[in-house]
DNA sequence: GCTATTGATTTCCTTTTGGAAACCAGTTTC
DNA sequence: GAAACTGGTTTCCAAAAGGAAATCAATAGC
């Protein structure tokens, strides 16, 4: 049981503290790393289509439609630009008529398996333990 | 130079494709987990608010709106509660005066780390991709 | 008594996100 | 010519997220 007393005090100890609670200046680079991964991968949609694209060679867009269960054809294009624009997946346009466009994820692209990954073994675990403190 | 003129022929390989692009039911069981992940720790300031706790022992309330940059009381406030639900940390009230409140990740919340890093390996890699296909 | 501290909550407002439906252009089938 | 398919874009609206400021309760300092 500690009592603090004095404001004077506490308010300098909270001081001192703030060099240890700290933000460095390195911190705000990783924070950066992580703030961009997160935006890549945030949103209703985005990890489905991955997901969608890493499981199937190549897919038109209205089988991507079909695939990713609910979303709409805005949403779609957005998406899939957005993903372009980040080198996650090339787009082709098939001179079939009438025109196809086909997508595909790059070799870059793979490289997220990891961190999906990742998100899934720990998100799986976290499901099993708020099952667990339940009962 | 693959052309299709039949718009019927086009349907029936459209619906073959289907199978191949798929939903297998145990596809969504894996969604399901990446999507917690994702909504643990999306928003604005979750991952900035286990950073900090990961990197400091025990912190107080007002030392943590100081170390969050930009945050406000109600957004840290409702955070702080998602993450303790969530069994991330555990809060503290101390018997000081005026009371302070501790917040302290937990064992398990540690266990978020691998995930983090992960995210964080990949931004940097992209991040510098991105400067590259710049210049 | 006034002000400051603690850790919040509440209210009101703006911004962001997402969705449904309409529309478009080119082409083919009927 | 009407309808349907391709891959979109545009418009309009609803819901969610987020922020600034006011408030609160308890206590201490001046």
């Amino acid at each position: 049981m500690q009592v603090v007393y004095d404001l004077t005090l506490q308010k300098e100890m909270s001081a001192m503290e703030k060099k240890v609670v700290h933000k460095p200046e390195g911190c705000s680079k990783h924070l950066l790393a992580i703030r961009d991964t997160m935006e890549l991968l945030s949103g209703k949609w985005k990890i489905q289509i991955i997901g969608t694209l890493l499981l199937t060679e190549k897919v038109r867009f209205m089988d991507l439609m079909r695939a990713v269960d609910g979303i709409g054809a805005k949403m779609l294009s957005k998406e899939l630009q957005e993903l372009e624009i980040n080198q996650l997946i090339t787009r082709t346009v098939c001179d079939t008529k009438p025109i196809t466009v086909e997508y595909e994820i790059t070799e870059y692209g793979k490289t997220l398996k990891s961190v999906i990954f990742e998100m899934e073994a720990w998100g799986v675990k976290h499901r099993e333990r708020l099952f667990q403190s339940v009962n």
